[in-house]
DNA sequence: GTATATTTGTAGCTAATGCTAATTTTTTTA
DNA sequence: TAAAAAAATTAGCATTAGCTACAAATATAC
């Protein structure tokens, strides 16, 4: 009985250092995205978006989302009043408008996938902001093809 | 013509903070995965892991090389001497194995969907973090089931 | 074997994300 | 309307990830 063949892999290191490059610019947006989408979710929902809401939904304490939401600002992604309901700007709801279309697309591909729809809504939560423009294009290609749905 | 349906698509708080919680958890331990595997290519490749040759495949400095490898050493997933390779523990090995292996599979899935190999490798480094155990048991059927293969 | 080049380490900085504790403001209730 | 409750802010702390500039050690070349 041999050893596994242990197939060579060997990948060029720029190669491979762009992927993590990649990663670590996603990270640098990514809470900003998950904070608009929420909060345009609170918007929708109930015409104003509370420090307290936000929280409730991101899963930490509003002294962080306070902190957070001073950052979105200086950024132009919302506008703030001292104990007011925080508002997108145009920029804000553009990038919440793609962010939770991406956000439906990778949740609707991982539930056809076969995936329960608990972790597909979490894992989603994380996939989201490292999938390019064309795995996404798969994405909803396999999500609209017939072929794929459950036999 | 109306406007877009647009689904109610309401989920609980709670629900919704389990997600962003899982995502900063993964977060907070995937770069310590990523340079684990990191290390044990280089191993297997040249027999040892030095700092130049990790930050070029990370695409850092070598300065936050240094520093991180000095994290995972306290965490006990490398041993380190002064001015020597870095090599890893038994921890770091199995931690390295098991990232390597989830890698793999990402990448596998990726390309059998039909996304480029560029942009497989790219995208699998930020997604294999966020992908849970049934999540990953999807992708490692798809990828083994013929049906899906280029027809 | 010395000089040079490469590699590694250290010091010190910025920025971000998270927290608790204490304060202030707003809202609700009595 | 005054007291109590809820919500938001501020201050201050810890941790992590990144960087540049400089110093020390190791490896290579002559
Ligand atoms: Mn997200
Ligand atoms: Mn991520
Ligand atoms: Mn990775
Ligand atoms: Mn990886």
């Amino acid at each position: 009985m041999s050893k596994k063949p242990k197939v060579k892999r060997v990948v060029k290191p720029e190669l491979q250092a762009k992927g993590h490059m990649r990663t670590r610019a996603a990270h640098a947006t990514e809470l900003a995205e998950d904070y608009v989408e929420v909060i345009s979710d609170l918007l929708d929902e109930h015409g104003e978006a509370r420090v307290s809401d936000i929280a409730a939904r991101i899963g930490v304490t509003h002294v962080t989302v306070t902190k957070k939401v001073s950052l979105l600002a200086r950024d132009g992604l919302v506008t703030t009043k001292p104990y007011r309901s925080i508002f997108l700007t145009d920029l804000g709801r553009e990038v919440a408008r793609r962010s939770r279309e991406r956000h439906q697309i990778v949740v609707d591909f991982l539930v056809k996938l076969g995936v329960p729809k608990d972790a597909a809504h979490t894992d989603a939560e994380g996939i989201e902001h490292h999938v390019s423009s064309v795995t996404l294009e798969a994405f909803k290609r396999f999500v609209k093809d017939e072929v794929n749905g459950a036999s």
